[in-house]
DNA sequence: ATTTATTTTTAGGCTTGTCTAAATATTTAA
DNA sequence: TTAAATATTTAGACAAGCCTAAAAATAAAT
């Protein structure tokens, strides 16, 4: 049960990271042309790194075939989404910062290499199980408490109420559009209706006005089921 | 007074604090093996980048003569100075690290990018003036309150009473040490004699047992003057 | 003032992680 | 089921930052 522990670059680590995020709670194989576009990169080097890891037993790779993380793979994957989430958290919780500023400085911070040193975050913040976006954060055996009945926002059926419990942190324009109209964690959504034909949404947040959503807004936000809109 | 604010890489903000180290208070010319050995690489690799620096105007260089930093070259090394040392007392002061096991985690937090960052910490921790090591702090603006009348231990006159001002944090093994013969921050040393062969100095740390401390030793502590031994 | 020793630089190479362009698989569509 | 479109891989190149070995400059010693 020995782990390959070589000391990881960088750029494997994110690899390792992207891979678990597209592969989803399926554990799809991914393609390298998402990858590639996830990273930011071209699909060349896609193919030169999944060699890479593949002869370092992180990822399962077959030519053309798409990869998948091996389990030490992503044991790797699960640390560095831990220390992104807890140092998120920490920059929220204790520097005040807005939940649209701690993404760009976690994809920093995410590959410091002391374990003491986020292991003792996780304790200064009391162990929380969620980050600012709502997404779990893994603890530090690697175990990672995915939200139960959790959808997307685009998923759910007209006349709903629904609370937002997670908002996808990638793409920072989202979030400071939805600050801007006063969408949070927590927040209660009434979905009125839905147009057909671009699958925006009608819909109040916490009671407010009402407003429309576009797709493109509402897949990137996860909510639970709470109730069924009373007809008065 | 435009800054080349290229973004830099941590290789060569290595070498720009490495410089500001050991160019001193009197702002030598800092030689290229100096540099190697600080550095753990080879000359070779130190001309090449010297060249690079200079051409990025970070550093004052001509061959054989050695280098400097320029103005912009100094401000670069002292931001990167007050995160290293903002970050160990961060270390130190909210999550109990010992002041041992800090310097290589800060080696690598003091990479970080993030201004709003760093002064956030600053602020969470009061605006400290010294490190764990008590080394002094550069404010955000670059200004370093040098340390009045501080000296090497090894410089210290017999019969004289110091008190423990800086510890010199490169070595994690006499950190270990210092730690073991009761060695702080604050301590008060009392010299009896000094030994002209080996510069051996004997010594008691907080009235405790006459112990000796060897040159390797006590050029690496800082202290203050306090008084003369009365003579009973 | 030469010779010797030391320091520093140059020249050429290696690895990592990327790229472009061309070749090959796979998938989709006719 | 063959042709067109798309996805993926290979081949060759490049910059950064390091290396070794050899050349050149400086410093030390006779």
């Amino acid at each position: 049960m020995k782990n390959n522990n070589d000391i990881l670059s960088r750029a494997e680590e994110n690899y390792l990271k992207e891979i678990f995020h597209l592969s989803g709670k399926e554990k799809d194989k991914v393609s390298t042309n998402a990858l590639a576009e996830r990273l930011d990169t071209k699909a060349s080097s896609i193919t030169d790194m999944l060699q890479k890891l593949k002869a370092k037993k992180l990822v399962a790779y077959q030519k053309y075939k798409g990869c998948s993380l091996t389990g030490s793979g992503e044991k790797v994957a699960l640390h560095i989404i831990r220390k992104h989430r807890l140092w998120e958290t920490f920059l929220v919780n204790k520097l005040s910062f807005g939940w649209d500023e701690v993404h760009a400085v976690a994809e920093e911070l995410e590959h410091i290499r002391s374990k003491k040193l986020i292991d003792s975050i996780d304790q200064f913040l009391g162990f929380p199980k969620f980050d600012p976006h709502g997404d779990p954060i893994p603890d530090k055996d690697g175990n990672i408490n995915y939200q139960e009945s959790k959808i997307k926002l685009s998923d759910t059926s007209v006349k709903s109420i629904v609370e937002v419990v997670s908002v996808n942190e990638d793409s920072l324009a989202l979030l400071k559009y939805l600050d801007e109209i006063g969408l949070r964690l927590g927040s209660e959504i009434e979905i009125y209706s839905r147009v057909p034909y671009d699958e925006s949404i009608q819909v109040s947040i916490d009671c407010g006005d009402s407003i429309s959503l576009s797709k493109k807004v509402t897949e990137n936000i996860g909510v639970r089921f709470k109730s069924k809109m009373t007809n008065k």
